[in-house]
Parts: C-alpha cells; sequence; structure tokens
DNA sequence: TGTACATCAGTGAACGCGCGTTCACTGATGTAC
DNA sequence: TGTACATCAGTGAACGCGCGTTCACTGATGTAC
C-alpha cells in the first residue's frame, strides 16, 4: 500500500467511472470529457480510450450499469406498481448520474450487446409487473412509468423543491400514488 | 427584396434563436454552439453574442419564450386536470426544443428577469388549476405535472416509440390519464 | 431640407484553450517450455 | 527454477479542430438642430 502509483493502475475502468458518475451527477452527462476523468483518476489522457473507446463508449457503459443496477433495485415480489414506482423513484436518488444517462439513446450506442442485454432485464421485469393489470396492460405501464420517471425527473432537477416542504421524496410519491384516483374522478 | 445580405440582418436575434431551436430539437441542448448558430444565421461569429451574452443567455432566452408559449397552450377555462396534461404535451410534441430547455435550471440563468416573469405566468396558471383539488393541492399538482412530464420526456426521448403503436401520443395520454384510478385500486 | 453626431448592429482578425485522436514507446504481467 | 516471448495497460508528445472571447473597425440608422 504505497503512495506513489504503480504504473498499472490496477481497475483503471472502475476508477474512470466513478469519476464519470461524479461529473454526471454534478454537472451532467454534456459535461463529461475524457481528458477531465483521466485527470480525475490521476492517469494518462490517452488511458480512458483502452478501456471506453469514446464517450458514447463510456456513456453506454454508464447506462448499462444502471439498467443492472435498477433491475435488482425493481427486484422483489411485489406486483404492486406504487411499490414499484417507489423503488423507482429511490433507485433515481440513489444513482442520479445513472438515471440521467439511461433513458437518452441519443448519448448511447443503443447496439451494444452489454447494453441491450441489461436493458432486457429490466424490460423482463417491469413486464412481469404489469402483466394482467387491466384490460391494455400498456396503458397501465405507460401510466406508472411516466408517472414514476416524470416525478425522478423533476426531482432530480430541483423542479419539485419547493413542492415537497422537507417531506421525504418516496414517501411524497407514495401519497401521490395512492391519490391517483382522485385526478381523474372528479 | 434582394438575395444580397444587408450590412444589417433585420432580425438577426430572431433567426438565431430559431437556428437555435433546430439545432436543440434535432441534438439537443449540449450541441449548441454560437459560432454554429451565427453560420446558420448567415452571420459572422462574434454578432450572436451582441445579442445574448453567451449561451447561457441563449438558452434563457429560449426557456422564457418557451413559458410563455407553455402557459398561452395550456390557456382556456378548464379545471380538468386531464386536459391540462393533455395540453401540456401537446405542448412538448409541438415546441420540443422548448421544452427540452425549460425544466433545466442547471442550463439557464434563473435569476434573469424576463425568465422569472415567464415562469410566474405558467406558475399561476397553474396553480389556478389544481387550487380546490383535494384537500392538499400541492399533491394534486404533483401527480398531474409528473404523469404529464413524465409522459413528454419519455416521448420525446423515443422511450415510448414501442408502445405507442402509430396511436396519436395526445389520444394514448388521455387514456391512460383515464386509467389511473386502477392503478391505485386492488 | 440638410448636416452633424451619437448610437447601434455586425465584421473579421487574433488569441488562447481544452478537446479527441494518433502513434511509437515502455513497463508489468502471464504463459510456454 | 529459469528464461523467452507475447500480451496487455498505460505513457507522453504531437496534431488539428472548434470553441468562446476580445478588440479596433465599419456600415447603417436615428435624432437634434
Amino acid at each position: 500500500m504505497t503512495a506513489e502509483r504503480a504504473y498499472h493502475h490496477g481497475d483503471l475502468r472502475r476508477a474512470v467511472l466513478a469519476a464519470a458518475l461524479d461529473v454526471i451527477a454534478a454537472e451532467g452527462p454534456a459535461a463529461l470529457s475524457l481528458r477531465d476523468l483521466a485527470r480525475r483518476a490521476g492517469v494518462s489522457h490517452a488511458a480512458p480510450a483502452h478501456h471506453f473507446g469514446d464517450r458514447a463508449g463510456l456513456l453506454t457503459a454508464v447506462a448499462a450499469e444502471g439498467h443492472a443496477l435498477l433491475s435488482d433495485a425493481l427486484g422483489g415480489e411485489t406486483e404492486d406498481l406504487r411499490d414499484l414506482g417507489v423503488r423507482y423513484v429511490r433507485f433515481a436518488r440513489e444513482h442520479p448520474a445513472h438515471f440521467q444517462v439511461m433513458f437518452r439513446p441519443e448519448l448511447l450506442r443503443m447496439d451494444d450487446p452489454g447494453l441491450l442485454a441489461a436493458r432486457e432485464r429490466t424490460g423482463d421485469r417491469l413486464r412481469r409487473a404489469v402483466a394482467g393489470n387491466g384490460d391494455d396492460p400498456a396503458l397501465g405501464f405507460m401510466a406508472a412509468w411516466s408517472m414514476a420517471h416524470g416525478f425522478a425527473t423533476l426531482l432530480l432537477s430541483h423542479n419539485l423543491d419547493g413542492l415537497l416542504d422537507g417531506r421525504e421524496p418516496e414517501a411524497v410519491f407514495r401519497a401521490l400514488a395512492q391519490e391517483m384516483p382522485r385526478l381523474a374522478g372528479d
């Protein structure tokens, strides 16, 4: 355990990914540059290319990891869409960088096999949860996803700051999902 | 009406804004550069600075215009949150560039007086529509906003392409808002 | 109606910067024999 | 146990590019008198 850097970093891939998550969480994916990440990882500026190729490759890796984390987070056995929504929101809070990247195809290599596989896993998980929910499962799916995704997005972009009043976001989201019937009624 | 450019453009401010909307709609706000916009407007690269100062100033102008358009679009007299949601979604479809910018404070100068005034107008409109909707109006507000915002966001980022089946997004959103009671029930 | 002057909009050359990419290289590690 | 060789990870110098910003300027427009 020496302060001196060995010639080989040991786990540069993880180190660059970690730095990327920091940057994305703090300043958004637009602020990413491979040179900056190399600097943060204490490594020469050409090193990251070894692992990720380019920006899109790096973001694709982040997105794939995000899908793995999300399908784990959705995990469990519940078929209650409210629970699923709460978990979705919690995931966005705990992994804001992943969340900000994974649903933006223009940043990613959508044909990357790793990404496709990871997305498939999330998709399976969700389809299973929604199946048999109403006569048109796609509608129920889109309703729940829109609600959770909208809440998470507005939350992370600080658009709900003035409305939460210091309450826990997940608790508010649960209440809000509870409230839904009233919206459509009148 | 001559093909020759006059020394003075006439309405460079509008021309640059229009070019910015094109770029944002096609490649997102991250792809914006003042030099590129100048090129598109057929004007020297230092000219846009005259009108907007810098990128943030330009995006702030887009966001302010977006809020003006949105509060117009929400317009009317309805207090039905579903109608309001449909209009929100329609606005996002018709003005994707504005929509992509206006809820991202990190891109904007949030203390710009023009932006503040425009946001205030939208806020008023929404508050009026939500007031008296349930015992906790903030909850109803967040529920409706999350749903519409999530749907619009997922729609614009092509995450619903596979689910819409060629149906009109606004119609689907209306059905989906209708469906909501079932989600929270049982 | 004419002239002088101020103001405003846009020009174009120059600068320094951070970026991605390339490339010949070197140090470290693993494997064959 | 030792040696040779292949492979892999990271280096660092060099390049060309597009960007934002600055600045002295010029052309056009409006206003005062």
